[in-house]
DNA sequence: CGACTTCTACGACGCGGCGTCGTAGTGACC
DNA sequence: GGTCACTACGACGCCGCGTCGTAGAAGTCG
């Protein structure tokens, strides 16, 4: 689960925003008027991506079309984990993760417990309808 | 919150593990045997994260004492946390986070929800009896 | 057929971070 | 005063990233 520089991580967020796969062309175009980059420069860019195996890439016409592996979220809860399993995997440090939040952050992930833990409430009180 | 390199990880880990500050010599000898090193490649690692904040130091005697300004929970926090930010703080992410964990860590997961999240159960609040 | 266009492939360069250490300087101790 | 233990400062090589140039392949059009 690689980490992005600065440039990867826009090149990325334009991928994702696009739904769809992208060419070269496309991707600089996007990048505009922001970064006003040389075709090679980006080009460089998507394909250490693709070699690195967190961009897909399909031949159209003579060009490559580019696309993410993995969806952005999906990639955000990889290197969670990393971080999480790197540092022990340990109990304590969700807490601390929690405790930093908002309040609408913790709603957030309580929405988001209630999609993945299914049993979350099972045995302390089934309070959850 | 800074990433850390290999040595750099390394000497978190024994700082960590001890509990008390430690001088310069004294995690240099933590290393061995996997890493002899110079004094001064210790020195300098140690100084490095000093002025990056994530060591404190005071002095004892003419020697310095360095310990962890976080404890290895609250670090680990705040790169999960830096992370799913710069993530866009999906809730998405958080369910991909959820379903990439094997079933006891999400028990501890769970469990760190009912110290972190008093009221996820619905209404019940007191959660901490 | 030949020129122009559009891509990809490959390599180069500078910068900054990290691991690694040497040397110089400073203060305590015998 | 010499020695010892530390710190301060700086140097060097390596590697990743951003940046681009050039070369080569292949289609397009007159």
């Amino acid at each position: 689960m690689p980490r992005f520089g600065d440039l990867e991580e826009q090149v990325m967020l334009r991928l994702w925003a696009a739904n769809e796969p992208l060419a070269v062309r496309e991707v600089r175009e996007a990048l505009l008027p922001e970064r006003d980059l040389a075709y090679t420069t980006v080009m460089t860019v998507l394909d250490k991506l693709y070699r690195k195996g967190v961009l897909r890439r399909r031949l159209d016409g003579r060009a490559y079309r580019y696309e993410p592996a993995l969806s952005r979220e999906a990639h955000t809860a990889g290197l969670m984990a990393e971080d999480w399993l790197s540092g022990g995997g340990r109990a304590g440090a969700l807490v601390h993760f929690v405790e930093g939040m908002t309040p609408e952050q913790r709603d957030a992930l309580r929405d988001a417990l209630r999609v993945a833990l299914p049993e979350a409430d099972g045995e302390g009180g089934r309070a959850a309808e």
